[in-house]
DNA sequence: TGTACATCAGTGAACGCGCGTTCACTGATGTAC
DNA sequence: TGTACATCAGTGAACGCGCGTTCACTGATGTAC
């Protein structure tokens, strides 16, 4: 009837290997007995809890958004100016990034698969937008506030995200030349400018 | 010993198919015999040009990228000043993206899959060199000039393409609620007031 | 507290097949004289 | 202009195997009385 706590971990160490796997040699590269075997499940259990690779990789998906996505929460909103507050979005962004490169690796691989998101395009659109609602919620004040330019939602998280997020995917693919010290000083402020009134 | 036209002429062809192909369903997801068919060209031929799937997709990749690049080229480089070059670089990327929606597909597929580009890794870095060098020149002068910021080249380039590529990846994916006009009206002055001086 | 029953969790060998890769061969194009 | 030879271009059936998926079964956990 409802899942057992043992279920639950098992679950956990399959996502845990998963994003290990799926971040090194990719989500269809990595075979379903690499899996099994470094979460330490056999792969009828996997099958009994996931029924297949494609729910791993999805709910893996949400595992290092959710994440990513709470970082940058409790870096936004304790900030009073939205100047700190975009500055710290984007610091707070690379941070994470910094922290946590595989979660970061596979977001963008994951992102970039439409094969992959399409099957659980209606169960994610809803939570998508209620992990970015807040921070639409913040922007909108600030911009009521006249200090911040007037710019629809999916744009102003464009612009500003779109900087770090660059940087971070180069970064990530080992682009020489790139300093995550530099951009963690430089880009906060770069971003700023660009929605600053 | 050297190429002769035909087959220089079937090449083309499954570069063609590949594209098609690759970009819809994903590389690895695109069966050779897949390629071959549309491309009207035995898999042994297929072979013969190519060795295997990998070479085709790192030559597609550059065939991409060098169109995307010769375009923001031939719009930025008759500009003479930083504002009208930087705001003809956005606009000219968003406008190719549009026009090129599977080219561009597959540059953001195709750039977060490491272990296909890994094996090219030597053969790429001189090459993007030389692609981007005229904008680093390009941006240098503006720089010395005191009309824009000044950042390294990695972090310009970042700031710069940032906000026009996230912008295309959310489009191109099917992110609701993204207009591709209104991008290329405000993203250009955005990423002008982030550079500027 | 103990027993019986139901459901969940876990196992791994066996099956089956999709698909990449090869290879011996034919045809086309270029070159030397 | 023609002939002979070399190399490139193209073919597709056959092979082989990696890997996803299933399934009958055992063990563990929870629940009702």
């Amino acid at each position: 009837m409802t899942k057992q706590q043992r279920g639950l971990d098992t679950m956990a160490r399959v996502l845990d290997a998963a994003l290990d796997c799926f971040a090194r040699t990719g989500v269809y590269a990595t075979r379903i007995e690499d899996l099994a075997e470094r979460a330490q499940v056999s792969v009828g259990s996997l099958y009994h809890h996931f029924g297949g690779r494609e729910r791993v990789a999805f709910l893996l998906y949400q595992r290092c958004m959710e994440s990513l996505m709470a970082e940058i929460a409790t870096a936004v909103f304790r900030k009073k100016t939205a100047r700190d507050g975009v500055r710290a979005l984007v610091r707070s962004y690379l941070g994470w990034v910094a922290a946590n490169r595989e979660a970061a690796r596979y977001i963008y691989a994951a992102a970039s698969q439409t094969e992959l998101l399409e099957s659980w395009k209606a169960e994610m659109t809803g939570w998508k937008g209620e992990l970015v609602s807040p921070f639409v919620k913040w922007f909108q004040i600030h911009i009521d506030a006249g200090s911040i330019v007037d710019l629809a939602p999916a744009l102003m998280e464009v612009v500003v995200v779109g900087p770090p997020a660059e940087f971070a995917r180069r970064w990530l693919s080992g682009v020489p030349g790139l300093d995550m010290d530099d951009a963690i000083k430089t880009l906060p402020d770069a971003v700023w400018r660009s929605v600053a009134i």
